[in-house]
DNA sequence: GGTGGATTGCGAAAATATTCGCACTCTGTG
DNA sequence: CACAGAGTGCGAATATTTTCGCAATCCACC
């Protein structure tokens, strides 16, 4: 009934510029014009990225406040929303929607070094969902 | 030497449909022109989509094997390659790089229930990770 | 209050991606 | 062997994205 779930159909209809400049501002978590420009290895000129940063605005992506005169970016989605969506996508697309499967592929991503007391702190984290999924 | 590295820099220059047509053959494995089509949720034509799969043929995206008279494709990448450097992205695109913290975001999406047996087995790869590395 | 440096707004050209239809081929069936 | 159904190749129109430069503003500082 009125189902119509705009879930995971309606995922991020970007092009290819419009996300490496999404995705610095993800991971920056927000940033100008010309830190973003600074940040994009094959960038165009900076007058390029910044049309790109308006246009991502005109599209709802992203947002700006002002620092002075400096325009100051931020994704327009929370943060965490999205890399909500992006995780589930990824399980989805590469593991077959298993999370253990997705443990494993980071597990063993061979630049990864991963330390002692974090891999204790997931023991954790494992431990508590165990608990609470079975209480 | 002949150092150019195609590492972070080279990720994936495609556009949307096109990595949408990716998305259905990375998590089918293989499909044909059909089958990829049926999947899109917002599909073009069927003609356009056996066009964009031409391309990303031409652009080495994907490849083909024929059954009968009829079009296999499969990516051209190995599958778990692109997880791999897909993971990698999104490690550090969303949470800092930490391992941790993606594992965290994993198991808090609200809708995903894993099995308690699920988490036995990753709770046991975490211990395997911890022996290895401390060994 | 004037000057240099950095920013923004915008228009518009050039490059790419997206969409389709049409003509032709291939496979299997009666 | 002729026909129906399903595939393929490809040219070409449209829609979007991507790129840039130029003019107008804004800020900090001498």
């Amino acid at each position: 009934m009125a189902n119509k779930r705009a879930k995971s159909a309606e995922v991020d209809p970007m092009s290819r510029r419009e996300r490496q400049i999404m995705d610095v501002l993800l991971r920056e978590k927000q940033a100008t014009a010309r830190e973003v420009w600074e940040q994009i290895p094959d960038a165009p000129s900076y007058s390029t990225v910044r049309k790109l940063l308006s246009v991502l605005e005109e599209k709802g992506h992203v947002k700006h406040t002002e620092s002075g005169a400096t325009y100051v970016y931020t994704s327009a989605r929370p943060r965490s929303e999205m890399a909500t969506s992006a995780l589930r996508r990824m399980r989805d697309t590469f593991f077959e929607g298993s999370v253990e499967q997705v443990v494993s592929g980071l597990l063993s991503m061979k630049d990864t070094e991963i330390a002692s007391d974090e891999l204790n702190r997931i023991a954790k984290m494992i431990a508590e969902a165990k608990k609470k999924g079975a209480k």
